[in-house]
DNA sequence: TTGACACTTTGATATATATCGAATTAATTA
DNA sequence: TAATTAATTCGATATATATCAAAGTGTCAA
């Protein structure tokens, strides 16, 4: 199978390890990942800012900056409740990625 | 299934995308891709350097630089012929992004 | 409505990066 | 050996990035 990617591809594949490029950021889409499929209809899917502070060594606005981020580039979403954000995964760009390395 | 990774998968993994997230860099590797499996035992396989600074628009000095970098995170290996610098991808990182991409 | 809480924005700084031209190294050819 | 070619290294520069402390915003609870 032949791979030939547009101008348009590239930049937005190459944003989107850009934003994984860095360790923190890596991380907190791993905790992302992690929260996926975290129940059935769960209503407390998705993974919280409190516990992406709680477990990088980074304060609170630097969580941020990352969150916004790997939204920016597509990777993940975020969901308010009220006073709280929660982090989901993007499937479709999962998918994309998950294809792009499969061959 | 579980996706655990250690402080230094993290590290292997952020180093990968760091590479990957350059778009000079990133075609690059695409270039590389391209040349996979370009024939049964090919003695011309792999993508030459030459090649490279003809397709992307930035000078040899910067192809160069790049493909140390694409070298340095284990995505590409190099082969020295004479003057001459082919570059082929490193399966086993095919592999194992691969893998990571597919939960 | 006042205060606390969860998060974001701003401004600053230190560090990393992409790129270039010039100089260099190493291999081939005349 | 001298000239040519392929690629790398060096030095410089302009730009981007990660992070923090401080200030700001919006939501909830007392």
């Amino acid at each position: 199978m032949l791979i030939s990617k547009s101008e348009q591809d590239v930049k937005t594949l190459s944003r989107v390890f850009k934003a994984l490029s860095n360790p923190n950021r890596l991380q907190i889409y791993l905790e992302v990942l992690a929260h996926r499929h975290s129940g059935i209809a769960a209503p407390e899917a998705g993974c919280g800012i409190a516990d992406l502070i709680n477990k990088l060594s980074v304060g609170a606005p630097t969580i941020s900056h990352h969150v916004k981020e790997l939204v920016d580039s597509g990777l993940v979403r975020v969901e308010k409740n009220g006073k709280f954000v929660t982090c989901h995964l993007n499937e479709a760009m999962q998918n994309q990625l998950s294809a792009f390395f499969n061959h």
